[in-house]
DNA sequence: TGATCGCAGAATGTATCCATATCAACGAGG
DNA sequence: CCTCGTTGATATGGATACATTCTGCGATCA
């Protein structure tokens, strides 16, 4: 049982000089950016010629997508570009109801000033912002920076997974919203941000579930987002 | 953006005839049975060979292994086991608290009765056994057969995640309990299945969580389980 | 003496070729 | 006309060979 340690740095998110891990960096941003969809199929072969390497580093690239939970692969059938029902994505917000909260309340004591002046601007560019695409990128930003001072590392991990695979159904519910419904969204947000300024963890628990349950709950109302194709 | 529908079952979890599959699934139960300590390295050209194998499907099961969270692979490095720090172990106690109460929630009202003879069966077996291995095996097999009934694809697979990861941990603490801990554990699964069997979704959520949070709070109080070796 | 550079060995990453499984089209039979 | 079996094309899985990267040891120089 000779157990000898591992590296200091189990996580490097830098770029790395190993194709398959740039592979699925791309293919990463092609899914969260829409340019994938749902259901869509990927081959090996497109892939492999598409960025000018063997078929090989694309296997592990798709391995690694998988286990982001972004990719489902079959054996001896194929790759697609995961979809949840609507079940799932409902289930999905269940646990982010319960979770993020968690890291909200880990992370507001040690979040910075400077930090927390970032979120203050990005929910001020939330209000302005009018196009899908930004809107998608900075909610995110927003809501996984206000998280990112939480010492938590296995509950991070498990909300960005969860983040990337709704991102899709996000976009499509952001589409439907009317400008009632984003009016809700920024006095959340406003709500959220004001805790946070002022460090009011339970406050800031409390309107972050709201946030998620509410959206749940709008997210129930359009089984339309999961017709199969 | 012509999205071709998925094979209807998207989980195969029988057997296939892929050798990575097979080399994934030796190399698990390996982890979990404890013949492989966490932070021990594993080499593919070894695994290759005493699979009969190339090192091409070990790579592969060692993907799918990461998914599961029980290797950790770090790029023109190698793969190790994966650990846990005492901060992550609680971590992923903390999550249970949050998460296994509503799979069993979930699950009560669908277990059918001919399970929750298993289950009952389960705990008398747990009480007259005396081995830490069958302890584990049994206290597993109790606790995710209770969830199995549960809809929710997602968290379940989170669960399974974490009882895969903390598994080791698990061992090393059972070894370590006095027969006072027993008897506790022997209440907690006593007053959880009479719940079941009445199908008392509060109470059995109730127990549970406590069942969790002490399981943690003993947990903290053995912090030689989590130095480095 | 110690610190840095460099080289050798080993392990991982990649490419190419071959084997095998899957699926759809086609044709024969009922 | 429908059903079932066969067959062929296509895409994935696996093996071997080669390239690249990392690590640790030792020599050299300040």
């Amino acid at each position: 049982m000779s157990a000898q340690g591992l590296p200091q740095n189990q996580r490097i998110d830098k770029a790395s000089t190993v194709a398959a891990d740039k592979i699925a960096g791309q293919l990463r941003s092609d899914i969260l950016g829409g340019r994938l969809a749902p259901g869509e199929r990927i081959m090996q072969e497109v892939l492999a010629e598409q960025f000018g390497a063997s078929r090989m580093p694309v296997r592990e690239a798709l391995r690694i997508l998988q286990s982001d939970g972004l990719v489902t692969l079959i054996s001896n059938s194929g790759a697609w570009v995961s979809k949840l029902s609507m079940a799932e994505c409902a289930e999905a917000y269940e646990i982010r109801e319960r979770l993020e909260p968690l890291l909200i309340r880990e992370s507001i004591p040690l979040l910075s000033d400077h930090e927390i002046d970032v979120l203050t601007g990005l929910v001020e560019a939330l209000e302005e912002n009018t196009d899908v695409e930004m809107f998608l990128r900075l909610d995110r930003q927003f809501h996984l920076l206000s998280y990112s001072a939480a010492p938590t590392a296995i509950v991070s991990e498990i909300i960005h997974r969860l983040w990337n695979t709704t991102q899709h159904y996000r976009r499509a519910f952001t589409l439907l919203m009317n400008s009632e419904r984003r009016q809700i969204t920024t006095y959340e947000h406003r709500l959220l941000i004001d805790a946070i300024q002022r460090r009011d963890t339970d406050e800031a628990e409390r309107t972050l579930l709201g946030h998620i349950r509410r959206t749940r709950h709008e997210l129930g109302r359009h089984p339309e987002l999961f017709i199969a194709s």
